[in-house]
DNA sequence: GCTTATTTATTGCAAAAGGTGATCCTGTGG
DNA sequence: CCACAGGATCACCTTTTGCAATAAATAAGC
C-alpha cells in the first residue's frame, strides 16, 4: 500500500527539481529520499523520475501519479483537520459560565491552537443530563456525585460570600461569622444543587443551620430577590462582583472557616485521549 | 502523517463490527489490529472506537473521518491502477508481429496479471523511430545496432529458409548448401534491414554472395512474388509456416551452418523497473 | 454470585524498516 | 584531463512492526 510521505516526497522532488533541493526543504537527509523515491518506484512499478544532472524529469508514469499523489494529501490534510477542528461543547451553569470561564475561553481562543469552543449555558441539572447523553464534552459543576464513565477534576474552590441589599442591617459587616449566619434565612437558588447543598456540607447534618426560605430558579434571579430586599442570600464571590462595584448589592465574606464551593471540571472517561478536550482541559487546570 | 494501512484496518474494524472479525478478514493478527487503531487514535489525538463487550460503537470522530478514509483508500486505489494500467505499446515488423509474437500475446491476455498490450505493426525502420521517439514501450527487432540508452536482449534464433514455389527445379531439394545459394538470384523485402543485411551477415563482406534482384516492401509482397514464379527468397519460416502447409510454397532449409536471424527485444533503459515491461519482456522470454 | 466464554489490551521478543553520515559513481563544465 | 555537483549505495544504529502468549475486562448463563 503507497506510504502518503512517500507520496509527500516525490511531489516534493518534483516541485524542487532535483534531491538536494527537495530534501533541504523536507529537513531529511538526501539518502533518506532518494530510498523513498525508490521505495515508490518499486512499489508501483515504474521509473518515476529520469535522474540527469540538471534537474530531475518525471516520467509518464510520474505525471499521472502526480494529480493522485497532490488529491491524497489534500484529501489527508482535510481528514485530519475535520477531526481536530470539531467544536468543543464545553456546558457550565449560568454563574459560572458567565462569570468565571469567560475569561479562559477568550484566552484559549487566541492561542489558536485549540478547537473552538461552544459554551452552552444551561441549569446544573440539565447540563450533567447533556453531559450524560454526550451532547457535551466538557462540564464544569459546582458538584459532582461520582459516576462510573466520567472523570471529576477538581478545578477551583471558589468563595462564597453574603449577598445583602445596601441598607441591610448587616451590610456594614466586614465578616460574618458562622453562627450569625446560622440563625439567618436564606433565599435559595437552583433547588437541590445550591444554596442547599452548600449549607449541609458546611454546617454539617446537625443543625442549627440557616432557613432556606424561598427557592429561586437561578442565581440571576436570587440576585434580583435580594436587591429588592426581599432577605440575603449565599452566592459565589464572583457572581456578584459586578453588583457589589456599581453599589447595588453589598458582599460579606463568611470568615472563619471560610465558605467555599469547590468547582469541579467533568467530562466522559471516553474522551481521555481526545485532543480536544485534555488541551482544553489542561488550559483551565494549567 | 496518516498511514493508510492503519485506515484501511480502523474502516475494517467499523465494517465487521470488532476487532477479531476484521483481524481474520485482513488475514493479520488481533493484537496488531489493536495496535493499528491506536496509533490512528494518537495521531489524530480523539478515541476512535467505543470498545463495548458486544461490538465496537464508532465515536463521533470515527463518523466524521470514516468517509474520509474511504475516499482515501478509494483514491489511492486509483492512483496505483491508473499507473498499472497503462496500455503496453509493443512494435514488431509484420513477419514478426503477425506470425511469432501473437501466441505470446494471447497466453499474456490469458493470464490476465499484466497490462493490456497493443501491438503495433510496421515496418522496421518506423519501429525502430517510434522506438527512440518514446512512442513504442518495447520493439521486437530483426536486427540492431546498439544505441546508448537501449536494452537489447536476445529473444529466438529463429531459422530461416528459402522459399520457392512448388514447381521450381529446386522444389524436391531437402536443403540447399551454402554454395547453391551463393549463386542464387534472390527477391528481398524491406531494403536495408532484410535479406541484403542478412546475407552480408552471412556471407561475409566480400563475395561471391547472392545477388538480390528485386527489392520488395514487405514479406507479404515477398511470398506473393515468389508464389507468382518471380523467383526465389530467403525468409522466417515462421512467416511461411502456412503457405508451406498449403502447398502454395516450398521452404528448403538451409543446411550448414544454418541462417537465421537473431531475433531482439529491444526497451529503452528508462523503463528498466517498469513492470509492464519486465513483466511483458519476462514472459516473452521465459 | 460465581463461572465461563468471548473479546480487546498488554507484553516480550525477533525481524524489518527507517534514517543518517560517509563514500562511491557518473555526467558536466572548465 | 580534472574538479565538481547531484544522486546512489553502504554500514550502522535506532525505531517500528507484527506476532504469540498472556492478561484483563465484560456480558451471559447457571
Amino acid at each position: 500500500m503507497l506510504n502518503l510521505v512517500w507520496l509527500k516526497n516525490f511531489v516534493a522532488v518534483l516541485d524542487h527539481n532535483g534531491f538536494q533541493a527537495a530534501a533541504r526543504q523536507l529537513d531529511i537527509a538526501q539518502p533518506t529520499l532518494s530510498q523513498h523515491l525508490q521505495k515508490l518506484e518499486n512499489q508501483l512499478g515504474v521509473l518515476l523520475v529520469h535522474r540527469g544532472r540538471s534537474g530531475c524529469e518525471p516520467t509518464r508514469a510520474a505525471l499521472t501519479l502526480l494529480p493522485f499523489a497532490r488529491s491524497l494529501l489534500r484529501l489527508e490534510e482535510q481528514a485530519r483537520s475535520s477531526i481536530m477542528e470539531a467544536r468543543l461543547r464545553v456546558g457550565a451553569s449560568s454563574n459560572i459560565g458567565i462569570y468565571m470561564l469567560q475569561p479562559y475561553i477568550r484566552r484559549y481562543k487566541e492561542l489558536g491552537v485549540g478547537p473552538e469552543v461552544d459554551v452552552v449555558i444551561d441549569s446544573n441539572p440539565t447540563i450533567a443530563r447533556h453531559l450524560s447523553d454526550g451532547e457535551l464534552d466538557v462540564a464544569i459543576m459546582e458538584w459532582w456525585h461520582d459516576l462510573p464513565g466520567f472523570h471529576a477534576q477538581a478545578w477551583r474552590n471558589e468563595p462564597v460570600v453574603l449577598i445583602v441589599p445596601p441598607g441591610h442591617p448587616l451590610a456594614r459587616r466586614t465578616d460574618i461569622d458562622r453562627d450569625t449566619l446560622s440563625n439567618m434565612a436564606l433565599i435559595g437558588g437552583e433547588p437541590g444543587t445550591g444554596t442547599g447543598r452548600l449549607l449541609a456540607t458546611y454546617f454539617g447534618e446537625h443543625g442549627p443551620f440557616p432557613t432556606v426560605s424561598m427557592q429561586l430558579g437561578s442565581t440571576e434571579a436570587v440576585k434580583q430577590a435580594v436587591k429588592v430586599g426581599l432577605g440575603a442570600s449565599l452566592v459565589l464571590e464572583s457572581s456578584v462582583r459586578e453588583e457589589v462595584q456599581n453599589g447595588s448589592l453589598v458582599a460579606i465574606p463568611v470568615s472563619e472557616p471560610g465558605l467555599s464551593k469547590e468547582l469541579m471540571v467533568i467530562y466522559p472517561s471516553s474522551l481521555d485521549k481526545h485532543r480536544p478536550v485534555y488541551s482544553f482541559v489542561g488550559h483551565l487546570c494549567e
